[in-house]
DNA sequence: CGGTTCCTTGAGGATGATCAACGAGGGTGG
DNA sequence: CCACCCTCGTTGATCATCCTCAAGGAACCG
């Protein structure tokens, strides 16, 4: 979602700066503020105990994430970091909930983006258990492809091996030995090591 | 969600009765109805080619299901299909929209339980991705005492052996070997066939 | 009882994970 | 310009785990 920033800024909501890698909160925090992204790009992940990591999904200028749990009573199931330098702006809950009250129509953009959430997550589980590497490689760039509107073309993917891995639940090993036989039956291009697809 | 009866058949949705094992609706079919569960129960689930089935979701009396696909262009990325004999109210798209318009408070309710499956959603993916058969099924225990109210006790799981692979990712026999080691460690306990958790 | 569904067990195999090592490329500072 | 470092990509060998296939047994129901 996006809130003007007019509108946050007349709420009272501050802006924080974030180094690249900084934590903007840890799985177990207790959810107290929405967050939306000014400069920057975020990153909601989970790690295991033997520091496997998985992507729940990404952030960029303009978005807004962990809204959710804003609206239940649980603790954030996930950690969020910055991939870069960003600025992120933080406005209490209820101090949100005041906004949304205000301005209905943002209630309406909310359930948009919830759905599309949804249907996110419910595609990517679908993908992640019932297919190989390969399969589940494809349902990413096909994602990545679809969010950024180049459905037609083929395009260089900007994630490196690790990134790819973390996204579908694979080992960058596991990964990269896909990419290569995906490259001899053609389904993908590999040119100086770029992705092409 | 559940929307009232009253509002909803004065708007003029339909009851419809399912034989069970019926689909509501298939993968790739395009979303024009908001469904409500009034007898019975759904599942919402995928199936690969190889016939392997993973189940998204379950719902029973009083709950709608696939209404985040209402608010977003996008085919069904899953089937519905109902579990036992059941009676499902079905109401046209815009229908419901006029609905949510008068109703501002269905509106926070919609977001509530989006937000809900949300977090559902998420902790599922994470303890799926990165555990072994025990965790998984564990995680899976947990989330069912906690959705039904239940977390300090030990409970009676009315679920097959089948089911909880399809809940997991798991093959059904993955899932047997995992419970005779976790009833040895003593994490669980069968009785009659019958686990306890 | 006969059928159906569910549970169980064993043997064998495939696949992805793990571990270890190395190569390529890009950037930085001397 | 070169040396160094750091990140990213790659490869091979080995292993553990879960899946697959096959068969049979237990429980329940009409």
């Amino acid at each position: 979602m996006f809130v003007d920033y007019e509108i946050l800024i007349a709420w009272g909501s501050v802006a924080k700066k974030y180094k690249k890698g900084e934590y903007i909160f840890h799985e177990g925090d207790l959810p107290k503020f929405f967050f939306q992204v000014i400069e920057g790009s975020v990153k909601i992940f989970n790690t295991n105990n033997e520091g496997r990591e998985f992507t729940q999904g990404a952030f960029n200028v303009g978005d807004s994430f962990g809204e959710p749990l804003l609206f239940i009573d649980e603790l954030y199931p996930s950690n969020a970091i910055t991939l870069e330098d960003s600025v992120i702006i933080k406005l209490s809950k209820d101090k949100f909930f005041a906004i949304l009250d205000e301005y209905p129509n943002l209630q309406k953009k909310l359930i948009h983006v919830f759905a599309e959430r949804i249907w996110n997550k419910s595609t990517t589980s679908r993908d992640i258990i019932n297919t190989n590497p390969e399969s589940r490689i494809i349902s990413f760039l096909k994602a990545y492809k679809k969010k950024i509107k180049k459905e037609g073309e083929d395009i260089e993917i900007p994630y490196t091996r690790q990134q790819i891995a973390n996204y579908t639940g694979l080992r960058v090993e596991t990964v990269i030995r896909a990419l290569a036989k995906m490259k001899i039956k053609k389904s993908v291009q590999i040119v100086k090591r770029k992705l092409i697809y």
